[in-house]
DNA sequence: TGAGGTCGATAACGCTGTTATCGATCGACC
DNA sequence: GGTCGATCGATAACAGCGTTATCGACCTCA
């Protein structure tokens, strides 16, 4: 027998995306504390510095995943595809937008929690990942102006207060606020929605 | 000279109490990195131990910084006072309340984000503090209803409207999110939620 | 075949939350 | 008035944390 290892031997570059999947599973599955970098080393079959190489400390870690968080939800936003109903689409986003964040709480708390306990919070997820995301909405702004279901305006400012709204119900929900209005959902997301976009429909002629 | 001692002698409830703005000064100041147990027992002028006797945990610490947030933002908001404008009120009252999230941003993260990295993260402000903050801006919403100003409906359905778009709006500032948008006081958040407002007016006849 | 450089495994630093132990101090009750 | 009981906090220890220095192994290119 030789003594060549059995071993698959990972690139630097798999095992670098490894990290950053094992660090959003251990997250998602257990929450911020279990996310050490002892334990997220091992998870990836390496050792702790592998992870400093890569990402230079705890807070880079944060970053990356954070950053993948944003790609997630930006998949998940893309999968409700679009109809010849651009402010149904908007409602399809809305749900697609909520549906991530309770799936995927913790990541979600990532991606936005700058705010943080105790713990490293970086400079952020990659802005052109979390821009993308944020222009998944001024493109279905922009679709319902063009269809004349809204107002002509500016797409960014509007698409920035539908996301606003959106974004403060989810954040309010995960923090179990919804617990202070019965049946939210239907008596406080959906309608709230729909008197944003009322205000904004083109005035009668 | 006798041995009786120049100390003042705290008593346990006024250790408590110094423990908790000890805690929330920490926060505000250092930010959340900062506030260990060692740390604020030292701060305070007492051993980690009178930590554990008093909150049983850093977690026990964090919720009752929370709930002294929402104490703090209950008092900043009721100084907007009352006017004959509920209209106008309700706005100022949204200006209190991100004002209050600005200054004093590690404790608004604390308040809503049991979302943290890292961290201790406890079950959360005393209910029937963070309901009392709520109850601000569902009278604010009422005093609108019976001014007529705002259509006669489920005023704490409106309220969490309301708070959700005002929230999203400050949360998203919070983690630098309104970079996506110039400008975005004046172009999201009053039109934003002028149109909200709009939306929930009384029907012209 | 050799040289250079990247990458990760090992071990150590000071710090963290938390707990066991124990002494002091204060109030009540005989 | 004196003693008993309980509450409270100071000390010291534990395992685990993020982070770093060291160093050996490997892969690449000449």
């Amino acid at each position: 027998m030789s003594t060549v290892s059995t071993e698959p031997a990972v690139s630097p570059a798999e095992l670098r995306a490894r990290l950053i999947e094992q660090a959003a599973r251990i997250l998602g599955e257990e929450g911020p504390s279990a996310l050490s970098a002892r334990r997220l080393a091992t998870a990836a079959g390496t050792s702790t510095m592998a992870v400093y190489t890569h990402f230079g400390s705890m807070a880079g870690v944060v970053d990356e995943v954070a950053t993948e968080g944003f790609r997630r939800l930006i998949d998940h936003v893309d999968a409700v595809g679009t109809s010849d109903d651009p402010l149904a689409d908007l409602r399809r986003m809305a749900g697609g937008y909520r549906d991530n964040a309770l799936e995927n709480r913790h990541l979600f708390g990532v991606m936005f929690g700058a705010i943080s306990l105790g713990g490293f919070h970086g400079r952020g997820a990659d802005p052109e990942v979390s821009l993308a995301a944020f222009d998944q909405i001024v493109s279905g702004i922009e679709r319902a102006m063009a269809a004349g279901v809204l107002r002509e305006g500016d797409a960014r400012a509007v698409a920035a207060q539908f996301w606003s709204a959106l974004h403060g119900y989810v954040m309010l929900e995960l923090a179990g606020m919804d617990r202070v209005v019965d049946d939210s959902e239907r008596t406080v997301l959906w309608p709230m929605l729909a008197h944003l976009l009322e205000a904004l429909a083109p005035a009668p002629r």
